[in-house]
DNA sequence: CTTAACGCCTGAAGGC
DNA sequence: TGCCTTCAGGCGTTAA
């Protein structure tokens, strides 16, 4: 399930295989991320086109050609993007593929996703990313402070772990990062946000910080099947303090024991003692 | 405006 | 062994 880490992790790996290539054809094996758009379509709207230009913002994968088009790119919980030199024949190296982008050069970019929740969107030059304006602020900018945090929280009486899952609010957090956030800043998830108080809110920013910038450093979270885009596992699951770590004993306080509960359709795990 | 529930998808895992 | 249910969770949509 990629989050903010994971996708920065195959931005910066997007940045090293493909800037510079030139799209001499694309293969649509499943039309569903492309939405709307037709398969010829996207043909018509990327061949020829070189990679100039690859960002993240959010959750979100910008790719940016050289002719001012761009495609906007949404992993949801299975997407993955991985570089291949050469061509994929083997059905069974096949499996999962979706779209696959071909290169003048014989590489190629496969769009992989399991499930197919994930997205890739067609932008003209000019046009303004409808993705772009709803985001939050990012984690690791200066704009994210303890006062726009206590302000977004002020008028919401959902639970904090919640609101820090809502996009408009933080860009880029996801369940994992949100349950580790939380533990290291020793907030209840159950927490109305309403009732955060400065002194909470500033460990949230502080934790926040430390867990994202640690978790890009480790190349992201390989907790089910994230990959980057060279096909490699991440390291900081082997750097988690909560998540999935029911009936472990915490590592924060003595006699603390992690629990798992639910909260919307997601599971929340989290230590009733020093969570509070 | 906020909030909560649902649907989208596949495959692994657990229960009986 | 095999069938059925549950779970994984991001986010757009819809309804209240």
């Amino acid at each position: 399930m990629p989050e903010l880490p994971e996708v920065e992790t195959i931005v910066r790996g997007l940045q090293k295989r493909i800037i510079g290539k030139t799209i001499s054809g694309v293969e649509v094996l499943h039309p569903k991320p492309l939405g709307q758009t037709t398969p010829k379509e996207l043909e018509r709207f990327v061949r020829s086109q070189v990679f100039r230009k690859v960002e993240r913002f959010g959750k979100y994968i910008h790719m940016q050609f050289a002719s001012g088009k761009s495609l906007v790119c949404h992993l949801r919980m299975t997407g993955k993007y991985i570089y291949s030199s050469a061509n994929v024949t083997k059905a069974e190296e096949r499996r999962h593929i979706r779209i696959i982008f071909h290169f003048s050069d014989q590489s190629c970019l496969l769009y992989k996703d399991l499930r197919i929740f994930g997205t890739i969107k067609l932008y003209a030059d000019g046009v303004t990313i409808a993705e772009k304006a709803k985001q939050g602020r990012e984690p690791l900018s200066p704009a994210l402070t303890t006062a726009y945090l206590l302000e977004k929280a002020r008028r919401r009486q959902v639970a904090i772990k919640i609101l820090l899952l809502d996009q408009s609010v933080i860009a880029g957090l996801g369940n994992i990062y949100v349950c580790e956030i939380l533990f290291r800043a020793r907030v209840s998830p159950f927490l109305s946000a309403r009732d955060l108080s400065s002194a909470q809110a500033a460990r949230i920013i502080e934790a926040t910080r430390e867990v994202i910038k640690l978790a890009i450093k480790n190349n992201g979270t390989s907790v089910s099947d994230f990959r980057n885009v060279d096909d490699k596992e991440g390291k900081f699951q082997n750097m988690l303090l909560v998540y999935q770590k029911t009936g472990a004993a915490c590592a924060h306080c003595t006699g603390g024991i992690i629990q798992r509960e639910k909260q919307g359709q997601r599971s929340t795990f989290f230590c009733p003692v020093c969570q509070v």
